[in-house]
DNA sequence: GCGATATTTAACCAGTTGGTTGACGATTGC
DNA sequence: GCAATCGTCAACCAACTGGTTAAATATCGC
């Protein structure tokens, strides 16, 4: 678990990673698809995935020559869960979509 | 922003650094004390806390030759924010756990 | 003032990361 | 069958990380 954690976070500390995940969470995507809004090669993305599919924040699935990648939520959960140790939990917050969208912004590229 | 959640993913991405904040959430301590269970050099404790701190994970302050190192909620707390939009995780009440550090305060300092 | 204590800095080292290019293995459509 | 497409792998590079030891800087107690 420590060692999950430790690649949970490692992951999630690049950029044009988490502008990935953001990507998923509108629709699953094929690697080419993924990698088209980057300035970076094909091999680079490639690289991001896999970090991203090692830490569990993603997984994928091989159908033809194309593989999807889809987000999977629960590696992101454990990392949330570690972190309430930090705070208090009070009732489910209806901003939360809202402050999301705000992060959003800052998010490079795409 | 985005750079913001860089470093403080990139603090979170390492055990000791983690270990750390977790003996911070006990109390406010002083660096010789943070790393006296750790099994490496005072100077490597020292760079894992200047992380921390350029993270704005932690806030430290200097009385006389001690250095005080002190949780502060609020980088954490944007990190969960982002990580909100992944999923119905339960929030985080950072700043009720922040109002508890300030009670904690008023504890007699060692 | 002086020795002890608290902490940071500098120089160094090995290993990892994030990117590149080019070659390669599968799969597809014609 | 064969050219195009999808994706990874290998080799390489510069920059960063996490650790070390040794020296430097403050501050404290006496």
């Amino acid at each position: 678990m420590a060692q999950t954690l430790d690649s949970i976070f490692a992951a999630l500390a690049d950029p044009t990673r988490r502008a990935i995940l953001q990507m998923l969470l509108e629709d699953d995507m094929a690697v080419t698809d993924v990698a088209e809004p980057f300035e970076m090669s094909l091999a680079a993305i490639s690289k991001h995935l896999s970090v991203l599919s090692r830490a569990r924040l993603i997984s994928q699935e091989k159908r033809g020559r194309v593989k999807w990648c889809k987000l999977d939520p629960d590696a992101m959960k454990s990392a949330s869960t570690w972190m309430q140790g930090f705070g208090q939990f009070e009732p489910v917050d209806f901003d939360g979509f809202e402050r999301f969208l705000e992060c959003e912004l800052d998010a490079p590229e795409p």
